[in-house]
RNA sequence: CGGGGUGUAGCGCAGCUUGGUAGCGCGCCACGUUCGGGACGUGGAGGCCGGGAGUUCAAAUCUCCCCACCCCGACCA
């Protein structure tokens, strides 16, 4: 039993001033956690019970689904970092720190390099695989910028799995039970959650899945469909292509002096303000326009390729899904060095006409997938001042092939049901992954096969968040008073208040009500503190959200004695019999 | 790393423009009253005003330089 009277614990009346989302400001406030470095926090009592609800519950889904847990340390030695590349990949994200030789050590971000030894260590043969481990364990990255309290921290508690098999099939099926088991977790959490494709395009191969929890103050964006259940991360989104239109009849280009018009919208003014070249039916809008403009492409051997995008000029290049669709190259802005080097591009006035392999320029140039045979643009003549109306694809033109990089809008088109899509925001709390051989062949990872020769295993990794999901979970279940956790993750099944005079019967009734709770196995949280007032104690119960609250107060002095029971997420109150309500309380809780 | 904001008692804030012995609310301690929705009275304790340098007879207040935190963006297996 939590007495009150002597647990850790000090609420505020105010929100703290750094605290800006509602799990943050809350978690404060009810004396759970304490902010203690940047993008650290101090546990106390209650919000260390909380987390180590939580915490269980994600180990006992591992566990059910046949995972063995291990521990790895989170202080390393770089050697294996070094293997794999990743103590410099890693950049500035990685903690590095050294011992008092000098040796060079890291606070591991993630844990790939030991499993992958660790399986070598111990298997030799085909037929220890496959192999399923995890680890719950303290993470660190150097963060840039942690924020909104438990959400992004530089030290966090992750739960982390990785599988080992023989071949692709192994690692689907493992995949698949990762899958299944986290889709039990967060439900078992009460946790509202989508599986958004994070597969990275020119990659290739790596299957990659999100487990996103929805919520405005999330920092992960991703796509979903205002009809049917699609969704998908930025990245990973594909544009419908429309259907190709005939040539035939369509007008012809026409080179038009347009002075002045370095952008779309001053493009779009003067072609609509100018008789000659506005459209016969209507106005022409940023749509209309097909707007050019030139990366560098920095492939990891060092090598720099130009590279030309064509997007409808009413929206702009998300660079996000651009460099997801170059990976592992990335991508930088055109400068004017790079200009220079290239005459035929005319800047603020870049057209196909001087663009991709057979042009002038040879520059490669890909382009939206609307942009099909037979779509007319207004768009740049490659000379300055001047812009093409009705250039028209397949016909005046012929891109080198198509790209994913145009940003994505609300009211696109779904790519799986043709209706409308919708922009929202997740916080990410699992992650699962197909990492392949990458790791294995790395740290030469390999068993006997069955015909005797060596064979590398792939690997899978899955990651759940641990303190961060204590996070979603409080924003998602709590209200404007307070924290209202789901019964599992509750640090107590019942807060039993004493609301009666200090040495009254309410006292009495209120002692021998939590203890007989506790003696039926619910745990219980017992406000016995003296010298508080009732309101304090009302207060108190609803900002610290324990999901059932059972009150000693004036129906203990009625003939026939009661307590009020009161649901916490639901506000519903109800007064039950003293001599029933353990009986009631028990299967409230057990329900 | 860019832009914006904030640092004064445990928490939330005022004071700074116009320099002159540091204030309010909550919380805390003592006593009394109160006891179903963050009660009341009386009396207390508690602060190197983020740090450093300067200007001045005198700096929370003016100047310069740091640092930290928050928000937006960039970044983020």
């Amino acid at each position: 039993m939590l007495r009150m009277s002597k647990l850790f614990l000090k609420t505020l009346r105010d929100d703290p001033a750094d605290a800006e989302v509602a799990s943050h400001r809350l978690l404060v406030r009810a004396g759970y956690i304490r902010r203690a470095a940047p993008g650290g926090f101090s546990w106390l009592p209650l919000g260390w019970e909380v987390f180590r609800n939580v915490e269980k519950m994600v180990r006992d889904e591992m566990n059910k689904a046949g995972f063995q847990e291990v521990h790895f340390p989170a202080l390393l030695p770089r050697e294996p970092y070094d293997t794999t590349g990743r103590w410099t990949e890693y950049g500035d994200n990685l903690f590095r720190l050294q011992d008092r030789k000098g040796a060079d050590f890291l606070l591991a971000p993630t844990h790939e390099e030991m499993f992958t030894l660790m399986v070598k260590d111990i298997a030799g043969s085909y037929r220890d695989l496959p192999v399923h481990l995890y680890q719950i364990q303290t993470k660190y990255r150097d963060e840039a910028r942690p924020r909104a309290g438990l959400i992004r921290t530089r030290e966090f508690v992750m739960k982390d799995s990785y599988s080992f098999d023989l071949n692709d099939a192994g690692l689907d099926e493992s995949y698949a039970a990762h899958r299944a088991s986290y889709i039990k977790l967060f439900d078992r959490m009460g946790l509202p959650f989508v599986i958004v494709s994070a597969m990275s395009g020119a990659m290739g191969g790596s299957k990659s899945e999100e487990f996103l929890a929805p919520m405005d103050i999330g920092e992960d964006t991703y796509i979903r469909c205002t009809s049917c259940d699609y969704a998908a991360n930025v990245e990973a989104i594909t544009t419908p292509a429309p259907d190709e239109i005939t040539l035939d009849g369509l007008p012809a280009a026409v080179v038009h002096d347009t002075p002045g018009t370095p952008t779309i919208e001053t493009l779009v003014d003067f072609v609509n303000a100018n008789e000659s070249m506005r459209h016969p039916d209507r106005d022409w809008t940023t749509a209309d326009t097909l707007k050019n403009l030139v990366v560098n492409l920095k492939h990891p051997d060092g090598t720099i390729e130009p590279l030309a995008i064509g997007i409808p000029g009413d929206r702009d290049v998300d660079m996000k899904r651009l460099e997801a669709v170059v990976s592992p190259a990335e991508a930088e802005p055109f400068s004017a060095e790079d200009f220079a080097k290239h005459p035929s591009l005319a800047k603020g006035y870049i057209g196909p006409g001087a663009l991709g392999s057979d042009n002038a320029s040879g520059i490669r140039y890909l382009v939206d997938p609307r942009i099909v045979s037979g779509t007319s643009w207004i768009t740049g003549a490659d000379s300055s001042g001047n812009h093409v109306i009705n250039l028209t694809a397949g016909r005046d033109f012929t891109p080198d092939g198509v790209i994913e990089a145009a940003e994505i809008l609300k009211g696109d088109t779904c790519p799986a049901c043709g209706s409308e899509v919708e922009i929202a925001r997740g916080i990410e709390i699992g992650h699962i992954f197909q990492l392949g051989r990458k790791y294995a062949e790395a740290l030469d990872l390999w068993v006997q096969g069955e015909d005797g020769k060596p064979a590398t295993p792939t690997m899978g990794s899955y990651g759940v968040g641990v303190s961060r999901c204590l996070a979603a979970v409080a924003e998602a279940t709590c209200d404007e008073i307070g924290l209202c956790w789901p019964r599992e993750i509750a640090p107590a099944d019942v807060h039993v208040v004493m609301a009666g005079k200090e040495g009254g019967p309410q006292r009495v009734a209120a002692e021998q009500l939590a203890a007989d709770l506790e003696a039926r196995g619910l745990r219980v949280l017992f406000d016995d503190r003296v010298k508080v007032s009732p309101g304090v104690r009302f207060k108190d119960a609803e900002l610290l959200g324990v999901p059932t609250i059972a009150v000693a107060g004036r129906g203990v002095d009625a003939d026939v004695p009661t307590i009020e029971v009161k649901d916490r997420q639901s506000g519903e109150r109800s007064d039950v019999a003293l001599a029933d309500v353990v009986d009631h309380l028990v299967s409230v809780c057990t329900a």
